[in-house]
RNA sequence: GGGCCCUUAACUCAGCUGGUAGAGUAUCUGACUUUUAAUCAGAGAGUCGCGCGUUCGAGCCGCGCAGGGCCCA
């Protein structure tokens, strides 16, 4: 079976020796009663003149390192609001207790009441009157200076990577801060929450590949969603003007640093809007977000300044191509002088493809990676944009816009196609050209054209990577620095 | 799916041209009642990711596999 390694056995040993001692290795009736950041706030480190809080307090955390003396020695204890000093003397606990003291190891969770003091050196500390140890650790904890590293163990064992590397856990206070912001932030403008399925009759939505599963009793396949769209505006046929939804959803394709095969997405859906008026709610959102949870709008990330001032920069996918990609006007107004020229940058693509699919690809290509600064492209081709709406006075591209920042796509919004008819058609065709790739399961959802039948309110609807959002705002460069157990392979045996 | 790179003690890492496996931290023993990566003395700790091959001899060379990273599709 197992087979201990020797820091293994000794562990065991110790716990051994102290149940010995009559020490009960995990109690559960302590109430600690201050936090250590409470007990040592942070006004004590900054000033070191500064007075100290009066009286007992009630404090338990974890061993996170220990510097001994014989008879007396200081610990460093971590709770969920930090770390904070405590000074152990055996005149002080007496014999009794700092023998069960000298078999506790780095890892485990005590708890224990003291008064505050300075040391020599300044730092406010808890002088213990009295302890108790509340959980044993069996396994060392890794090494204290360089903590944990090894980005495999760092996902596949989270919880030690968020006991020793505290950035880690302030990354992940902001993605929870992140969301609770968004939340606000729409339901102050009439937004309600709502659930809709993760569990799809028809993968729709996106063009994505689905997961597949069963459902046993009902004898059918069902999907795990790629997208809540048809669903969100199924609610806007129902009555509701204003629902937002942030949930997972699930791609059964690759994974990289920008993609997780589950991952979080805030899609918005807003009655009697436009795709303009989005614009502006979206850089109002991420702005007053980032402005709450960095402090500042000139942010970092991997190494380069990011500006979130706004306003922010507006592009045509023309302009855009124009300007950031130095393609000519001339053969943009061209459609077969756009398609030579993706053939002569190599571009692959298929068939039916045409010049807005073409557009797309040398975007892709030549301006995606360019966009630092938040930059929204406007005007896509109708030919890529399947679900939203054809501008009225240029029908060959939609009144869409995706949002970039980093060189990535943060979000994606358009003025919601609601003509039922035109609707049919173009899921219909799409259906028809997919009806090759066996991964997709390409079926037209009916009940969504029915839906739009009864009459859909002219709306705009977006959609927001929370994940890649988080990335953003925290300087994480891969999406498994801001999901807290990213899909990894089985680990060997 | 393709290319390149990584995998050595619990952790962080060395290991030269193929010749008996190294350090720091952690651990254990001893000393030490104000340390800050405490200090001092000593000790133990390894299936070098897994498998096959080449060789008198493989952590190191070759092939395959697994896991991870980066880039590309």
């Amino acid at each position: 079976m197992e087979d201990l390694n020797k820091t293994l056995q000794q562990r065991r040993q110790k716990a051994a020796e102290m149940a010995d001692l009559g020490v009960n290795l995990y109690i559960n009736d302590f109430k600690p009663l201050h936090s250590l950041r409470q007990a040592l706030p942070q006004t004590a480190y900054d000033d070191p003149d500064s007075a100290l809080g009066e009286g007992e307090f009630i404090v338990a955390g974890r061993i996170i390192a220990m510097r001994d003396f014989g008879k007396a020695a200081f610990l460093q204890l971590q709770d969920e609001s930090g770390r904070g000093q405590i000074y152990i003397k055996k005149q002080e606990v007496g014999d009794e207790h700092f023998e069960i003291f000298k078999k506790l190891d780095i890892g485990d969770i005590i708890g224990c009441s003291g008064t505050l003091f300075r040391t020599k050196k300044g730092e406010p500390t808890i002088h213990v009157r009295s302890f108790t140890p509340i959980t044993k650790s069996l396994r060392p904890l890794p090494e204290k200076f360089h903590g944990l590293t090894d980005v495999e163990i760092r996902y596949r064992q989270r919880y030690v990577d968020l006991i020793v590397n505290p950035e880690v856990r302030d990354t992940f206070r902001k993605r929870v801060q992140i969301i609770r912001l968004i939340r606000e932030f729409l339901e102050e403008r009439d937004y309600i929450e709502v659930e809709t399925p993760m569990m799809h009759p028809i993968a729709g939505g996106a063009t994505a590949k689905p997961f597949q599963t069963h459902h046993n009793a009902l004898g059918m396949d069902l999907y795990l969603r790629v997208a809540p769209e048809l669903y969100l505006k199924r609610l806007l046929v129902g009555g509701f003007e204003r629902v937002f939804e942030i949930n997972r959803n699930f791609r059964n394709e690759g994974l990289s640093t920008r993609h997780n095969p589950e991952f979080t997405m805030l899609e918005f859906y807003q009655a009697y809007a436009t795709y303009l008026e989005l614009m502006d709610l979206t850089e109002e959102m991420v702005t007053s977000i980032c402005q709450k949870i960095n402090n500042t709008l000139i942010i970092q990330f991997e190494e380069q300044p990011v500006d979130l001032s706004p306003p922010w920069k507006r592009y045509t996918m023309d302009e855009a191509l124009h300007e950031v990609g130095g393609v000519s006007v001339d053969i943009l107004a061209d459609p077969d002088k756009t398609m030579a020229l993706a053939k002569e940058k190599g571009l692959k693509l298929e068939e039916k493809a045409g010049p807005g699919k073409a557009k797309m690809e040398l975007f892709d290509l030549l301006v995606e990676e360019k966009l630092i600064n938040p930059t929204f492209i406007t005007a896509y081709p109708t030919e890529v944009s399947p679900l939203a709406r054809c501008n009225d006075d240029d029908p060959t591209v939609t009144d869409r816009f995706e949002l970039f920042i980093t060189g990535r796509e943060i979000a994606n919004a358009f003025s919601e196609l609601n003509d039922p008819i035109d609707q049919r058609e173009r899921l219909e065709k799409q259906v028809a050209e997919r009806g090759d790739d066996e991964e997709v399961f390409p079926e037209v959802d009916y009940d969504f054209v029915r839906a739009l039948e009864y009459g859909m309110p002219p709306a705009a609807g977006e959609g927001i990577g929370i994940d890649r959002l988080t990335m953003l705002l925290t300087n994480s460069p891969s999406i498994r620095d801001v999901i807290l157990f990213p899909h990894l392979r089985p680990e060997a045996k």
